[in-house]
DNA sequence: GCGATATTTAACCAATCGGTTAATTAACGA
DNA sequence: TCGTTAATTAACCGATTGGTTAAATATCGC
């Protein structure tokens, strides 16, 4: 997987681990606390865990037996970043209707190929 | 896997799928078309574009014996909005230097152990 | 109907994932 | 030093992933 980014959202492709940040941007947490609200057992949120700090979301600190964790942001902004291009097209009503309308009004459309998309 | 959210992320988890997308941010394009600047064979990519229509991120049209896409954004504006919350740590400078400040003004700290973050 | 083009499906493979239980490491406190 | 608590590591398992090659499907143009 190598890249920065694709260990971000891979970490984020899971609801358990989604969860664990959501506990840590209320603030620091150790394993066990963050574990607390789930069913599986302490190993699999230590890997939760792992992966998370694998992808730069999460540090550990260390504190006599504890690991208090915390969020680490910087990641997170720049999954963020790679999606800002695509907002400009969270409102684009490109659909059916619109498309239509197009390619009834255009003769030769530039289209790709003549699409009837549904 | 199940949810959305986490089939959205994990589509995106993946460099190949990802230029997929920027390509149709472009613009509507057949698989073929698609597939092109890629080293992978073509029925690697068609199963790309499974996973990102099984993902809601990307549908496909039909036009004789092609295959146009096209970027469908509501799940990414989904993604984008799971984000939304978080983007007030972006520039939270949250430190080692501002938490030990905090923790020597502070006498009993309602630290989570006594952090030694780092 | 036939050959060419576009795409998908099938079968396979090695690697990774998310969970388990059991064992190990580390630090406290008495 | 011994028992307790916190967390990680190891070994294992079944499912999924991302790629391959080869075969199948669908539609065009003639």
């Amino acid at each position: 997987m190598v890249d920065a980014l694709s260990a971000t959202f891979s970490a984020l492709a899971d609801p358990t681990r989604r969860a664990i940040l959501a506990r840590l941007a209320e603030g620091e947490a150790t394993v066990g606390e963050l574990a607390a609200p789930f069913d599986i057992t302490l190993p699999a949120i230590s890997r939760h865990l792992k992966v998370l700090e694998g992808a730069g979301l999460v540090s550990k600190g260390r504190s006599a037996q504890w690991r208090p964790c915390r969020l680490e942001a910087a990641r997170l902004k720049a999954a963020d970043e790679w999606m800002a291009p695509y907002r400009e097209f969270f409102d684009t009503r490109f659909d059916r209707l619109e498309a239509q309308l197009e390619s009834m009004t255009t003769k030769t459309t530039t289209d790709t190929k003549g699409t009837t998309h549904d």
